[in-house]
Parts: C-alpha cells; structure tokens; sequence
DNA sequence: CTCGCGTTTGACCAAGTGGTCAAAATGAAG
DNA sequence: CTTCATTTTGACCACTTGGTCAAACGCGAG
C-alpha cells in the first residue's frame, strides 16, 4: 500500500487531507525534521488513525513525491519545438513562476529534497528528469543552430529557469526580508525582471 | 557562552572541530534533522564533551551562523561604486559562483534555513542584510541611471545573482545528475554561460 | 434494525532525543 | 612531582519519536 488506492469516500477525503498535511509539514521541516505526530494533527486525525492509511513515514513522502513529479515537470514537457523559440522559452518561464507564486509548498517540497542531497529521488533525477531535460535542451540546441536564438548553453539555459523562479518560492522569506514590508507581493516585478532578462539574453 | 571565546589550545581546537562538524551535519540535514550527537560523532568528541563547549544544539547552530554570515556578505560589501559598472557586477557574480564550488556546506546551511522560514535568522534578514542590499541596489540604480547599464529592477538584479550562482551549490546532485557523469565538474560552464547572460542583459 | 467491514482510538513499546552530573582523567605552572 | 583548573566520560533522565495492537466504534447494505 506504498500507493494507496482509494476505494472509499472516507479514504478518499482522508487520503486527500494526509497528503495537504504532509505537504505543508514536510515542506517546512524536511523530512528528518518532520514528525507523523506534526502531519497528523495538521490533519486533524490520531496518528494511529493516519498509518491505518500510510505504512510509515516514509510511504507518505513518498507518495507525495510521486503525485506531484508530473505537475511539477509539466510546464518543461509543453515547451513546444514548433512553437516560436522565445515566446516558447518566456511562457515556460512564466509557467514556472507561476508556480511558484502558486505552489511555493510543492517547490520548497522539492527544494528540500535535493538541498540535503535528493537520497529518496536521486533515482529519478537521474532517468526520468534527465532524460526529459536532455531532449528539451536539444530542442533548444537545434532553435540556436538554426538562428532563432542568442548561442548559450542550453543546458544551463534550463537551470536558470529553474533557479531564478523557484527562488521566489524556496527564498521568499529572504526575498521578502530585503523587499520590505512596502512590497509583499515581488512577483508582478519578478515576472518583468525576468521576461527582460530572458528577452536580452536569447535575442539575437 | 553563547559565542565561546577561546582561551586554551585545547579550545581552540575542539571548537574548530565542533564548528567543522556541526557545519557538515546542519547543512547536510538542517536544523531540526540534525542531531547532537551526529555532530559530535563527527567531531570525534563524546556528546558530553561537545556539550561542555557548547550549551545547546541551538547555540552550535548560532555561533555557526554569525561566524559564517561576514564571509557570506562579503562578496557584496565588495561591490564598488568607482569601478567599472559591468565589470564590477561580472566580479561580484564570479565571487559568489567560486564560493558555491568552494564552500557548498555553507550555501546549503543558509538555503537549508532560509528555505525552512529562516526561524533563526529572520531578524539579521530585515536589517543587516537589507540595509545591504538597499545600499548596493541604489549604486546599481545610479550607474543604469547615467546609463552606463542597461535599466533593469536592481533589487531583483541582485537576487538574481544569488539565485543563479547558489543554485550550483545548493542543487548541485540535481544538476550533476541532469548533465550526467561525463561532465562531473559544472562550474566552467556555468561561469561562462553566466557571464554571457549577465553581459547581455546589462549592455546597453 | 442489525450485521459486518471499514475506521478510529487509547495504551503501549523500543529506540532516539537534548541535556545533566558527579567523578575521573589530564594538562600545565610552580 | 605536586597541585589545581581544565577537560573528558559513563551513567542517567525526561521527553519525543516512529510504529504496533487489540479493542471499540460507526456507516451503509440488506
């Protein structure tokens, strides 16, 4: 029952609140710093109750992992290679800050993981996220060889993206910190920053 | 004896050794993750030893901390308001790119805290941090303005180095496992697709 | 309304946690 | 080589941790 299948309402509705917990538990804490007793009660059930649904520790981690790989890598899949190439890398930009602004739990999730090293995932970064950002960046590759783009390093091209969007999720208190308390939401300058950014550095 | 002062050989040494270990686990499995006695494994001492130059795991993490957070601003405290505007930012950016290759356990220590709601740091953030920033986004600000860079939001600007450059150290098994075992050593690369980037986005 | 299966819980456990303490070991100054 | 302050340690403590289990509860199909 690593990944439990829900047959009934109950196990629907409580699935569904273990997993909203543990996102915002393991999410601020990590996983080492997390507690079962933490998730359950931020899901308002014993914590016997909630391994009568989850295994262990581990199988809720896990299965949050698991469920929130593909939101998390989709706006990279719809990166179009017959798109236009700019309006096509902007939009995947876009998209990702976006989640940021709207999932900053789902990318501190992920934040976490691999700033202490990704030892539950390292597996899939290895196959499943290389082998999609592989074919991406010869997406890119072959927009650049064509004189679409400004020559860069697709591959770190792709890593910018990751770093300065998620940054407004995973560093937002420090972002917020320096911003003040005049600017609370940095998003609306971020999304102009960042489209000028990228405008310069792939405009030929 | 929060910040220990020490005054015999033999402090002297233990303390190094507590503050290398305690480096290593902190920013290996964050705060609340690590454990005493992990650290004083690591430092080959007995956790009473260990206890008896520190009184808490909490004045570890602190002393830990404010030893680090000089050498962390430094790079910036260095940006100059004489020097070449362009010139200056590449130097700032490739100072902050060589201290994620050599120092990624204190990179980490810092994304591991911040990334968790910064509980202990939120206050040095707000005020030796910002007024930081603020200084040296105005200077950034005034050399866009005499038009010697390209405008673009100085705040942002900044955390965009940050961003770009912690990103090889705190995410270093994502990138290292995307760009796969043939290419072991990102940071060439990096620096010469970042000095691209920041060229372009700053030349006018 | 009742029966059975799915659900919930209190009590419990072994291991790990941060931290204490008195006593023993050790270093260095005279 | 003695003396005393510094350093080190084993034993210990209260509390938290992940996880178990038998027993009780309650929802819905018949």
């Amino acid at each position: 029952m690593t990944q439990p299948v829900a047959r009934t309402r109950i196990q629907r509705k409580n699935i569904a609140l273990i997993s909203e917990a543990a996102l915002s538990v393991f999410s601020t804490w990590g996983f080492r710093g997390s507690t079962v007793d933490q998730i359950a009660k931020e899901a308002n059930l014993s914590k016997p109750n909630l391994l009568y649904y989850f295994p262990s520790k581990e199988a809720i981690h896990q299965y949050l992992m698991s469920s929130l790989l593909e939101t998390w890598l989709d706006p990279l899949r719809e990166l179009d290679e017959n798109g236009e190439p700019l309006d096509e890398i902007l939009t995947y930009m876009r998209r990702k800050l976006q989640m940021s602004r709207d999932h900053p739990r789902e990318s501190r999730l992920f934040a976490n993981e691999i700033v202490q090293g990704a030892p539950r995932i390292h597996e899939m970064l290895e196959t499943e996220l290389k082998e999609l950002v592989d074919e991406k960046a010869r997406v890119i590759q072959g927009w650049m060889a064509d004189g679409h783009l400004a020559p860069a390093d697709p591959w770190h091209l792709i890593f910018s993206i990751w770093s300065l969007t998620q940054h407004y999720a995973d560093f937002d208190v420090q972002v917020k910190a320096v911003l003040g308390p005049e600017k609370p939401d940095p998003f609306p300058d971020a999304e102009a920053y960042l489209t000028t950014l990228f405008t310069r550095v792939l405009t030929i």
